[in-house]
RNA sequence: CGGGGUGUAGCGUAGCCCGGUCAUCGCGCCUGCUUUGGGAGCAGGAGGUCGCAGGUUCGAAUCCUGCCACCCCGACCA
């Protein structure tokens, strides 16, 4: 071949088929990845986004490796209404009141024919509805109620179920996969006989979470409770598990509220105890969302596009035939076919990218943009030698494998990518995590090289609201596992037993 | 909802201040030939109510008024 890179490169560049570097405008290259690796692109609906097949694939992995940890852990699926009538609604306070400024609510059901406005259609004004309907930002009401039917005694509890929905927050200002105006995702709601039941719960599906998004998403994540002010509305304790992205920026990654019997007192649902008694039930609610795949897509990509966890990956080896001419094509799909197959047999999921409309540098590109682990790159050369060459995504290497060793290789070689990449993803946040003692440093950091800041706080409101006012940065989760230690709080010097974690966030 | 900005082909844009062969260029798309181990080259071609509605004018993408949409910065947020 006798290309110049360096022309092809400026060349494509001009083209805009490259994406803005990480480093030049992190938003710019992070909104071009989505579309570009075609994972989803905003749609006309205000604040909604199409999640495009490529990016739906993945969330559908994500979704069947929790869903079997769900099950595992002794939940079934239901599914409960979208709309949630504003009498229910508003019955638990906190929840309503966190919620009320971003509700879509439904007004009127029907529509006719505008009679100034021939060919338009209005809202009729006959068919106001008595009560609203809020379409559900979560469904912690809808769902309470609902239980308050099916729990009398303590033989009917616990109740754990989950459901995997659409929620519609009305966002001012929206970002794919981050904040739409409507997400997927799941949420957990379940009932308890007693406190510890249900704060086990809450823990254990935190757990849940954190260890699906390390083993799988390859994504590190503290594990913390969230601050007062940062809790859900309407929960005793909210556990978390927080990442960092990589332009210095926390993401929360998933969500577990101990709800205590702040619901089963809204909503009226009592149990009968062993001993006779009368008591209230005990709730929690966990929810993911398809938030994470923002969390993904920023924690791994580099500037050649979206990078995949092998166990995400909707293809994890892709196969690129290199020939010119009827005859190498055939000599070279002939030699594909078994390797393909000996894959297949090892639940290996391989694309055979057989199609003739496109030039191999332009697939090696493609699928770099798509984030696929392995490459397999074959032609006649490869052919006569009995050999293919083997390209990673994450450290873009090359090497040429025998095909008696493929298979072992590949397998080997996907299990290398995982680690890798959460290694890498671990590092990162270790270099951008940042002890700090005094409110300077602090500011310095944070302003510097962002990433998580800890530092001791004096568990106020007031501390805390002030730094966030000052800098940005809000605490983005109290460690469980930090270690204690004697300290004064960085900004009012007042004592403290352990160091929280603060952040600029998404 | 406050402050700023932008709407021209599927995408990205030039033109707007100073009305008049201005609808420009690139990508993409289609056809043909040559190419095919890192985003191909050349030649030809298709594609546009210049956001919408009024107004000024002999004449409006360009000036004026109103509306709509989107983006950025705030407030809000998984």
């Amino acid at each position: 071949m006798h290309y110049n890179t360096q022309k092809i490169k400026s060349c494509a560049k001009l083209m805009g088929k490259h994406l803005t570097k990480r480093a030049e405008d992190y938003s710019k290259w992070y909104n071009e990845l989505v579309v570009k690796a075609d994972l989803a692109e905003t749609s006309a609906v205000r604040g909604c986004m199409v999640i495009k097949p490529y990016g739906y694939a993945i969330w559908e992995r994500m979704q069947a490796i929790l869903d079997k940890r769900f099950k595992e852990t002794g939940h079934s699926n239901a599914y409960f209404p979208l709309f949630v009538p504003k009498s229910l609604f508003e019955a638990e306070e906190q929840n309503a009141e966190g919620f009320a400024k971003e509700c879509a609510v439904v007004t009127h059901y029907r529509l006719e024919n505008d009679p100034d406005k021939p060919g338009k259609l209005r809202v009729d004004p006959k068919a106001k509805l008595e009560e609203e309907l809020i379409v559900r930002p979560t469904s912690e009401a809808i769902i309470w109620n609902t239980y308050k039917n099916w729990i009398q005694s303590y033989r009917d509890l616990p109740i754990l179920l989950n459901q995997w929905a659409n929620v519609v927050r009305w966002e001012m200002r929206t970002r794919l996969f981050l904040r739409t105006a409507e997400f997927l995702w799941q949420e957990g709601h379940t009932a308890h006989a007693t406190e510890a039941e249900a704060l086990a719960e809450a823990k254990q599906m935190n757990q849940v979470y954190a260890d699906f998004v390390e083993q799988h998403m390859a994504i590190p994540v503290i594990q913390g409770v969230k601050s007062a002010a940062e809790r859900f509305a309407g929960a005793v304790e909210t556990y978390c598990i927080e990442a960092l992205m990589q332009d210095g920026k926390a993401l929360q990654a998933g969500t577990s509220h101990f709800l205590g019997q702040n619901f089963a007192k809204a909503f009226d649902v009592k149990y009968a105890t062993k001993e006779g008694g009368l008591e209230h039930v005990w709730a929690t609610s966990w929810g993911v969302s398809t938030r994470l795949m923002g969390a993904l897509i920023m924690t791994h990509s580099d500037d050649n596009g979206l990078v995949l966890p092998p166990t995400l990956a909707p293809h994890q080896v892709v196969i690129v035939p290199i020939y010119r001419g009827e005859e190498e094509q055939k000599l070279v799909f002939e030699a594909v076919a078994p390797i393909v197959e000996a894959l297949r047999k090892e639940d290996i999921r391989v694309h055979f990218d057989s199609r003739d409309t496109h030039k191999p540098g332009f697939k090696f590109n493609e699928y770099e943009l798509k984030g696929v682990p392995l490459r397999i790159g074959i032609g006649p050369r490869d052919v006569a030698n009995g050999t293919v060459e083997l390209a990673r995504r994450d450290t873009l290497s090359k090497s040429s494998v025998a095909l008696e060793d493929l298979v072992a290789e590949v397998k080997t070689t996907l299990a290398a990518i995982q680690v890798a990449l959460f290694d890498r993803a671990k590092d990162y946040r270790t270099q951008h995590t940042t002890a700090v003692d005094d409110f300077d440093a602090f500011k310095e950091v944070l302003a510097s090289k962002g990433g998580f800041v800890a530092a001791h706080w004096d568990g106020t409101a007031e501390t805390e609201s002030a730094i966030k006012e000052a800098t940005k940065a809000t605490i983005r989760c109290i460690p469980i596992d930090g270690k204690t230690e004697k300290g004064s709080c960085v900004y009012s010097g007042k004592p403290s037993n352990q160091r929280v974690l603060f952040a600029k966030a998404y």
